[in-house]
RNA sequence: GCUCCCUUCGUCUAGUGGCCUAGGACACCGCCCUCUCAAGGCGGGAACACGAGUUCGAACCUCGUAGGGAGCGCCA
């Protein structure tokens, strides 16, 4: 039988962390086993569903690169086939009709809880046959077994043992006609053929119910994988607090998908000591029997640094496109000016996100804007700074225009003036860039063009005699 | 309250009874390199929650304790 995995979650917001990585190991467990990963929508909770929140999901995935088999299948498409199921269930008298009001049911929580019981429904109905009737409280509950336990064996948690006396009948349909989770993600599961089911482990106490309902149904169930939660930097949980929650903002904050990938792939799962994986790799080393049991905590230092390994490693054009997103989240137009994997080149040693690339890159998209007084003053105002320039200029106009041809000529200039590299650098960085802080100083100018360059040069020259 | 789950450096983790005076990575600190800033190289500090057992031997097995989390919905 192949392995099927899905993703299912309710459209109620956008991707988050959590969500992506669950989503992640759907994807790697289906493509590893050679089997099918398919999305499903969880959206039967009518008053918090939303378009935009499906449409929201799908642009994560897609950015993060786990395309999907099959789907996405819409649970509201499937109302009738979930109310064929819960007849079946009537007719062979494993569930029942049940009608008491919401106010009834508060109470008998309450009076479980004051007795120091779990708050659970006492199945006043369960052997009293009701048949249909109209009525605004009508439910349908499951028959849960009252003796035994529910056993399982969860790929990441180990055996789980579950009494039936803790469980109580649950509702499968609601009063307003629709399907409940529990129930339609059983009948789901089965009509997808779903061999593994991964997701959070806030799910790890309903295991037992839908197992009890794959039994009444007489279906094979199937394994289970239950994924511990991410939490924030100061192991709380996730939320808005903590800045980035939505997979797509950190799109906008300059990381690479496959650094978030690379990242998420290893919080919660290793493979021996490494750290990089491509995505190939990942398919081919990741088991889901692997994952750990515990929580862990979301860390953007070490996300960041992935993201610079991968700003370093990859080809510079790839990560191109990447990048002119991000030139335009900052406003800069790049149709003029150096060619975005060429900035990427110089830049990529120093800075951690696309978004400070973008920052930096703004000198070569525009005019000096600020001048660093100090800078000026230090590098500029003194005595060797104006020869300096006026051998730069000299030379700049005539050289071929490569990073390589621009390091020989400042190599020239050191030699000629007798001067370390120092005096000649920190010149040039300041009448190109107005500060003293830049990349190399071969690319600095090189991004800068000629015309640009050597127009600078007479701003800097006017600047250091004025 | 009840049920279930979890617990190795600050963080992510390796570890499945002797290879552990506990390894790697991020972060941090120091040194080197150096045209600035970085990147890079080398080095350093830093953890088995606690207590009992089992065993010749325990981070690893058992039981307790403490702490954390999830669930107990006509929400998923």
């Amino acid at each position: 039988m192949t392995v099927r995995t899905r993703f299912a979650p309710s459209p109620t917001g956008f991707l988050h962390i959590g969500g992506a990585r669950t989503a992640l190991y759907c994807w790697l467990e289906a493509r590893r086993r050679g089997g099918q990963f398919v999305l499903r929508i969880e959206d039967t909770d009518r008053e918090r569903s939303t378009q935009e929140a499906v449409q929201a999901i799908l642009d994560g995935m897609s950015w993060l690169g786990l395309v999907h088999d099959e789907g996405p299948v819409y649970q509201t498409h499937r109302l009738d086939r979930y109310k064929q199921v819960a007849d079946e269930l009537l007719k062979a008298g494993k569930a029942y009709y049940a009608y008491e009001s919401k106010e009834e049911i508060e109470a008998m929580r309450e009076a479980a809880m004051a007795r120091g019981e779990k708050p659970r429904y006492n199945g006043y109905y369960r052997d009293r046959n009701e048949s249909f009737r109209e009525d605004p409280n009508r439910v349908i509950r499951f028959k849960n077994p009252l003796e035994g336990s529910v056993v399982f064996d969860d790929k990441v948690k180990g055996r789980v043992e579950w009494a039936n006396a803790e469980l109580d009948d649950l509702v499968i349909f609601r009063s307003d006609g629709w399907p409940t989770y529990n129930f339609a993600v059983v009948v789901d599961d089965i009509d997808m053929g779903i061999t593994e089911v991964i997701r959070g482990d806030d799910h790890v106490n309903n295991t037992p119910r839908q197992i009890n309902i794959y039994k009444a149904l007489d279906k094979p169930v199937p394994e289970f994988a239950h994924l511990p939660m991410i939490l924030g930097p100061d192991g709380q949980k996730l939320s808005k607090r903590h800045g980035a929650v939505s997979v797509m903002q950190y799109r906008d904050d300059g990381f690479l998908p496959h650094a978030l990938l690379n990242y998420l792939v290893r919080l919660g799962w290793s493979h021996g000591d490494q750290e990089i994986f491509s995505p190939q790799e990942m398919i081919e080393l990741f088991d889901i029997g692997d994952v750990n049991k515990a929580a862990s905590r979301f860390d953007v230092t070490k996300l960041s640094w992935l993201n610079q390994h991968y700003l370093k490693t990859d080809e510079p054009q790839a990560i191109a496109p990447e990048f002119e997103y991000q030139l335009q989240l900052a406003g800069i137009d790049y149709s003029k000016g150096p060619l975005p994997a060429d900035v990427i080149v110089a830049l990529r040693d120093r800075v951690q996100t696309l978004k400070e690339m973008a920052e930096r890159a703004k000198i070569w998209y525009g005019p000096i804007v600020e001048w660093d007084d100090k800078a000026v003053a230090k590098h500029l105002q003194n005595d060797g700074a104006v020869a300096v320039l006026e051998e730069a200029k000299a030379l700049f106009a005539a050289c071929e225009w490569t990073p390589e041809a621009i390091h020989q000529a400042v190599e020239q200039i050191a030699a000629r003036l007798e001067l370390g590299m120092g005096k000649i650098a920190q010149p040039l960085r300041v009448a190109m860039t107005g500060t003293q802080v830049s990349p190399s100083i071969d690319h600095t100018v090189y991004l800068a063009g000629r015309e640009e360059a050597l127009k600078r040069i007479d701003d800097a020259i006017a600047r250091a005699r004025g």
